[in-house]
DNA sequence: CAGCGGAACTTGACACCGACAAGCGCGGTG
DNA sequence: CACCGCGCTTGTCGGTGTCAAGTTCCGCTG
């Protein structure tokens, strides 16, 4: 047992910086897979063959890894974000494919989604420059894409860009939470709630292109 | 100390089925204060000055007393929406009463409000018939509203009133999460940060008025 | 090249939690 | 009067996050 530092060597080692990024990996599949409540810090070390205060090591608090994941899930989110905008053809368009695809991102990671919105993380003592600036860029693409789509309102009778913005996240955002957490999800058969939720997430984006378009007097 | 049962009984007695209530209620306060995270059952048998383990007697599972709280949470949530639409003048001011009710109430008890549309209940096992009926009687006003708002539409293009009912739900829904969970309410100055959410509700309720006013050709 | 400092990790402990099992006291019923 | 069961207590178990102290090993300095 003499080298049984370089017998283990091309397997997972966890001396050097590895231990920090396969925590936050672990840790983001089991939020993904089995919900925030299911993450524990000891599991997390079980599963990954280190003491149970090795994590302590790398992040002073629980916390400090749920905002990692948080952080990763908002780049993933922004970049989602940014794809689904290059895909509308016109303005209106993108405002659709960007709503969409908000909600869908949250039915696709519900557990990180939880996370990025969660209390655990807007209880943050510090404010994240890094975290903010992640959140800032997917509303950056949002208000991009509402002010393209108010563009064509006479300047004088144009709603502040800001307001819409804020409309049209509530609406995305309110949905998305209903249907992973709430009490659509829930209805009687599975596939048939999902259909229908599908459809009248079609018609909010369809009812808010209608709001935004400009008088035609 | 021979009747000490008698002795205490003016006080606190939790002999009876006082405890239940008392447990409810202590819970549903420190959830209020502190949040749902903060909710321990045996801290809660501390402040009640009963065992640890005398909770477990009036409620399974620390999931059941949440349940509890759920249900009182919706029932007071259905109260409030009935009122808010009382006090609207016309069908579309019903709406936007109705609508910033749902929000205020949310922001005004936002650790209920979490819970009741939280992960725990809606994972619930068993499909809770008597929170269900709360939770419809609050969608119900909604639905109302909307139709009552729908009907001066030409009965032709008339949009369903379901749908519309979604969209509704989803943009108060939103609102409220975002302001109670989300990165709305770090925003720089805490009380211009809750006005600007305040007009920017306003303008939202406005702009669902809008998008529900009959087609005029 | 020796050795030293510090980073990465381990071991151990503490307080707390939810859940379970067994026991006790008292009121009401036979 | 004896008994039974409800409401609660005491005790225990496995699990968790966090802190303190010890250990191992890498890499840099002298």
């Amino acid at each position: 047992m003499a080298s049984r530092r370089a017998a283990r060597k091309p397997q997972g080692r966890y001396h050097h910086g590895e231990l920090r990024r396969a925590l936050i990996e672990k840790a983001a599949s089991v939020v993904e897979r089995e919900g925030v409540a299911a993450l524990s810090l000891r599991d997390l070390a079980r599963r990954l063959g280190v003491s149970h205060a090795a994590p302590a090591h790398h992040f002073p608090d629980k916390a400090a890894l749920l905002f990692e994941i948080a952080r990763d899930g908002f780049d993933r989110f922004a970049a989602a974000m940014e794809a689904a905008r290059a895909q509308g053809t016109n303005p209106l368009d993108r405002l659709r494919c960007v709503g969409e695809a908000y909600v869908h991102f949250a039915i696709a990671h519900p557990g990180r989604f939880r996370v990025m919105f969660g209390r655990e993380i807007s209880d943050l003592r510090s404010i994240p420059p890094e975290l903010d600036e992640a959140g800032q860029r997917s509303f950056g693409v949002l208000v991009g894409v509402v002010e393209a789509v108010l563009a064509r309102w006479p300047a004088r009778r144009r709603p502040p860009a800001e307001a819409v913005a804020f409309s049209c996240w509530s609406s995305v955002h309110g949905a998305a939470m209903l249907w992973i957490d709430g009490p659509l999800r829930r209805k009687s058969p599975p596939g048939e709630a999902r259909a229908a939720f599908e459809h009248d997430l079609a018609f909010m984006m369809k009812l808010l292109g209608a709001a935004l378009m400009p008088p035609s007097e």
